[in-house]
DNA sequence: GAGTCCCTATGCGTGTGCTCGTGGTCGAAG
DNA sequence: CTTCGACCACGAGCACACGCATAGGGACTC
C-alpha cells in the first residue's frame, strides 16, 4: 500500500513516514504543498496524508484539487490545535479523516488502517481468500489456522494481492504499490518475491491461490 | 434514477428499499425471481440489485438473462457468507459488484453511488457479445460460462476485436493495434492467430462470431 | 560472528510467438 | 459450368523470452 505524506516539519514527517514503513507500507514524503499536489495526481496513491498549514499551497488547496480531479484516494488531514474549525471544511471539501496535532503515533496507524479498509473492496477488516486469512490489524497471517510468519516485504506484497483478489496485477502495478519505486526494468524482485510467498502459502497444499498470468503479472484466487 | 430490487426475504427487502427511498431513488421491489427478470426486461432501470438465492430462478440466472439480451444496466448481486466462491461466478456473468450479507446499509448504499455514477461515466468494464464475455480486468475470457484460457496474444487480438464489434478490420488495422508495428506485407501472423482464436471460440459451436471478410478482413458479429 | 532480510544474478525448462509450406476455398471471368 | 488465380486455413516445427528456482552478497541487528 503505497501512501504520500505532505507535510512541511521534516522532524514530524520523518517520524510518520517511519512509522508507516515498519508497517510495510511504501511512502512518499514531501515537504512543498505544490510538489506534493503534483506528486499526489501523478502517481496511483492508496492514501494520502496532508498537513493543513504548508508553505507555498495549504493542504486545503491540494484536497480540492485532487477532488476535481475525481481522484476518490481516501484523503487524511492533519490540524494543529487551533484549526479546529478547519476540519468542517475539510470534511466537506472530500477529506475522509482528520487528526489534531500533537497526535499519538499509534492512533495515526489505526486510522490509516481503518481509511484503507473502508476503500478496499471487502468490507470487513479482515481479508480473507479462501482458508488463507490476513488481519491488517495485527498483521497476522493464516493459512487453515496455521500461522505463518512472514517478512516485511513479504507481507506487503500479500497485502497487496489480497485487497485486489480475483484482479490480474501488473509487476508495474505491484512495483508502484509495494516498492515505492518506479518499474526498473532489469529486476526480478517481484518474481522472487511471489517465489517466497509461495513457499510459506501455497507449497504443499493442493489449492494454489497464487497464480501466474503468464506476460501480464500474478493473480490471487481461489480458483 | 430507478432501481431494482429483488429480494426473496420481506424483511431485507423492504429494508433496502426504504433506505434507498430515503435517499430519493424509485425503487421496485420484487420477491420472485422469474418475476424479477421480467420487470428487469420491461422497464429501463438505472440499476439493479439482487439476491443469489431466490425460488424459481436463481438471481446468477437473472443477471445472465438480462446480459443475454445485451441489457448493460450496472447489477449488484447480494451473497450470503457461504456462497464466496460465487462471487466471481457471478463477476464473470456480467455483474458489476457484489455484496456479502449480512451488510451495513450504508455500504450498500455508497456502492449503489459508485455503480451509479460509474454508469454515467465511464464504459462498463466488461465486453460481451452474444454468449462471449471478456473481463479486462481480470483478463478472463468465457463463453457459454465456460472458461477459456488465452494467450497473451490471443488475449490481446480477442480484446481488439470485441472493442470493434460489427466492423471489419483489416490486417493493418489489426497489425497496428495489437502487434503495435507497421504491416509486413511477408508475414501471416494474423491469420494464424484469427485461427488459434476460432480453434478456442467458435470450434464445436453452432454460433460462430468470427467471420473472414475475403479481401478486406475479419469481423466479430453474433449474426 | 550468527542470524535475518532484501535484493541481484544466473541457469534452466517450458510455453509462446512466429515462420513456412501445403492444401483448400472462394469468386470472377471465360 | 468450368477454370484459374488470389486468398485463406491450418498443421508442423523452431527459437527464444518469460518466469521459476536457487545461490550468494550486502546491510543491518543482536
Amino acid at each position: 500500500m503505497r501512501v504520500l505524506v505532505v507535510e512541511d516539519e521534516t522532524k514530524v514527517g520523518c517520524f510518520i513516514k517511519r512509522a508507516l514503513e515498519e508497517e510495510s507500507y511504501a511512502v512518499d514524503l514531501c515537504e512543498d504543498g505544490a510538489k506534493g499536489l503534483e506528486m499526489a495526481l501523478a502517481t496511483n496513491y492508496d492514501l494520502i496524508v496532508v498537513d493543513l498549514m504548508l508553505p507555498s499551497m495549504s493542504g486545503m488547496e491540494i484536497l480540492k484539487a485532487i477532488r476535481r480531479e475525481r481522484i476518490q484516494t481516501p484523503v487524511m488531514i492533519l490540524t494543529a490545535q487551533s484549526q479546529v474549525d478547519q476540519r468542517v471544511k475539510g470534511l466537506d471539501a472530500g477529506a475522509d479523516d482528520y487528526l489534531t496535532k500533537p497526535f499519538a503515533i499509534d492512533e495515526l496507524l489505526a486510522r490509516v488502517r481503518a481509511l484503507l479498509r473502508r476503500g478496499a473492496t471487502e468490507s470487513p477488516g479482515i481479508l480473507q481468500i479462501d482458508d488463507l486469512v490476513l488481519n491488517p490489524a495485527t498483521r497476522e497471517v493464516t493459512r487453515g489456522g496455521q500461522r505463518i510468519e512472514l517478512t516485511l516485504k513479504e507481507y506487503a506484497l500479500l497485502e497487496y494481492l489480497m485487497r485486489h483478489t480475483g484482479r490480474v496485477l501488473t509487476r508495474p502495478m505491484i512495483s508502484e504499490h509495494v516498492w515505492n519505486q518506479d518499474f526498473d526494468t532489469f529486476t526480478n524482485v517481484i518474481d522472487v518475491y511471489v517465489n517466497y510467498l509461495r513457499n510459506k502459502i501455497d507449497r504443499g497444499r493442493s489449492k494454489k491461490l497464487i497464480h501466474t498470468i503468464r506476460g501480464s503479472g500474478y493473480m490471487l484466487k481461489a480458483d
